[in-house]
DNA sequence: CTGAAAGCGCTTACAG
DNA sequence: CTGAAAGCGCTTACAG
């Protein structure tokens, strides 16, 4: 790509002017001869002239890109995050550029280097390390898994721990008394959260956490869908919680496989929730009830307070963006006792 | 971003230094004194010294940056190819940045503003005219939907023709005559030649293609519905086609859904099959008969021929990577005649 | 209205 | 081994 692609200097040569003339003229900058601006632009058009936005760049300190990093970008939550925040990303002018990868210092050459102007990132992806330097070189940073704050830094995260109690609460009011939780891993924000709002709606109700309704789902599809399976397989019908609080989408998919694959009913004999997990294109997707996170609102919010904080225009803020109840098909409601 | 963040000239002041040392330093050349290099180290940390990548860059005339550019990163095909990509670029030392828009002169500052060293994209996302600067420019690119081929220009398509020949030969074999085709738009490749495939299997089997059973799916899930149910709910029964060919995964999801919606079963009554969407996240995804072709493949070879491209190691060149025909539950023998 | 010069942060011959 | 200088492609005061 580096060839021989024609800059403002070659304009300049051509067309008998200097470069800060071609510059102004290029810039739309009011101040040349018609005449000489009319001359200008034909010999820019004829040496099919494009600007180095690098050159650009390194001017004026911008680059007009916002660096994404996660660990995926598929899935039911993060494709459409990503998308979302791509997309509204460039309705605001800027690029967006994908960090897939968990290595600190490739993290570190983009958001330090210099390559972006401001970062939107899972927290638990980076070391306290570069977590520091984004503080101490005052990086403009938007979290969306935790609750951060500082001068340049802001986040976005999903009122788990109401939603964990609001979604235990229900089935409670439902009639369910052995209900289970299926955990994501130990540093993950919402996972924590959610379960700490199941734990507090139990607790109020005077139900009794039972252990053995504890999974651990990893929030992936897979180690889910094998731990329900594997519990399903050792335990006693009888002792079979009623209900069971998937901590997200995929861990819910997960376990209505493992159930299904069980022959056993959703929701006759299991109830299922889940969280987040409505677009899922599939064919018969299960109508899920659960908590439906708004994906987009969360884009648009990380895009936008980070661009406002790339302009200066606003010191670090946390939202929360709340998740609404959805009532879909895998919850029955329950007799009393058992 | 652009506050005080530290460069070579502050260490070299700071150290009493020259510039050029702190570079050599920085940059592992091994001619300075290691007492120099030591304490330029020293006071380099002290100062938290990132390099700007933008300056180096612009000597360097490489951004170590791939653009992609794309209508979306969503759905079975485009989120893993996406994913793919990224990854593999990343693998290799190279930043992928995501282009969403179809303005071109975003691509064009993108790919002519020296933003990024090469791009992979999707032919029918920009106009002739960019295409012609990409040539006359020798801009590094690899398109995944059509067979192009220049000096700097290679390609890598599905042998979608071959496969859509192979897949109605099948259908034909298991006894089927009347066999429906969805098609996606009409500029789309893909779309293009596996209809064709379709048709050469037709004829050399002496079947007429009855071009009711041809329908306008778009490559998209709604449409695919939306054209099938208005036909099922049209059609005499006994005028259904006992298979339908899906053009690509999302039509086959539509068509699905709109074929369970009516009561009328899979495979038994009519069979269906499909074009990649072998990774669909779902409860029950319906265990698909149809080609599976591997995305990530496909990435593999349009990034690293990108690179060998951009690295002038190899002229453009086109590859065709073969889909694999899986048998699933879609699809029944049928009886002779009716 | 136009041009010469300095500078953005870095690298790379070239002297010393 | 170290430094002064030119240059990557551009912009921006500052003279004229």
């Amino acid at each position: 790509m580096t060839n021989k692609r024609s800059t403002i200097k070659d304009i300049a040569r051509k067309a008998n002017v200097s470069i800060a003339t071609v510059s102004n003229v290029l810039n739309d900058i009011d101040v040349v001869k018609p005449k000489t601006r009319q001359h200008v632009l034909q010999i820019a058009s004829q040496l099919n002239y494009v600007p180095n936005l690098r050159a650009k760049q390194l001017q004026s300190g911008q680059t007009k890109m916002i660096g994404f990093f996660c660990n995926s970008i598929s899935g039911p939550y993060f494709n459409p995050l990503a998308e979302s925040i791509a997309k509204i990303a460039e309705e605001n002018g800027y690029g967006i550029n994908i960090l897939l990868s968990n290595d600190q210092s490739m993290l570190r050459r983009n958001i330090l280097g210099d390559l972006v102007d401001g970062i939107i990132g899972f927290e638990d992806l980076i070391t306290d390390k570069e977590l520091q330097l984004i503080r101490t070189n005052r990086i403009k940073a938007v979290f969306i898994d935790r609750i951060i704050q500082d001068e340049t830094i802001g986040s976005v995260v999903f009122d788990s721990y109401q939603k964990g109690k609001e979604v235990t609460d229900y089935l409670i009011q439902q009639g369910h008394q052995k209900i289970g939780f299926i955990l994501g891993k130990d540093d993950i924000y919402d996972s924590n959260e959610r379960f700490r709002g199941y734990k507090t709606a139990m607790e109020k109700a005077n139900l009794k956490v039972n252990p053995n309704y504890i999974f651990k789902g990893e929030f992936e599809l897979e180690p889910a869908f094998q731990v329900i399976e594997q519990f399903l397989t050792t335990t006693a019908r009888k002792d079979y919680p009623t209900a069971i609080i998937a901590g997200n989408d995929l861990s819910a998919i997960g376990a209505y496989r493992a159930i299904k694959q069980q022959k056993i009913r959703i929701p006759e004999e299991i109830s299922l929730v889940s969280f987040d997990g409505f677009d899922l294109d599939s064919p018969h997707r299960p109508n899920l009830t659960g908590i439906h996170n708004p994906i987009v609102e969360q884009a648009k919010f990380a895009v936008e307070h980070l661009i406002a904080m790339i302009h200066n225009q606003t010191p670090g803020k946390v939202q929360t963006i709340e998740g609404h109840f959805v009532v879909g098909e895998t919850v029955q409601q329950r007799a009393e006792e058992r």
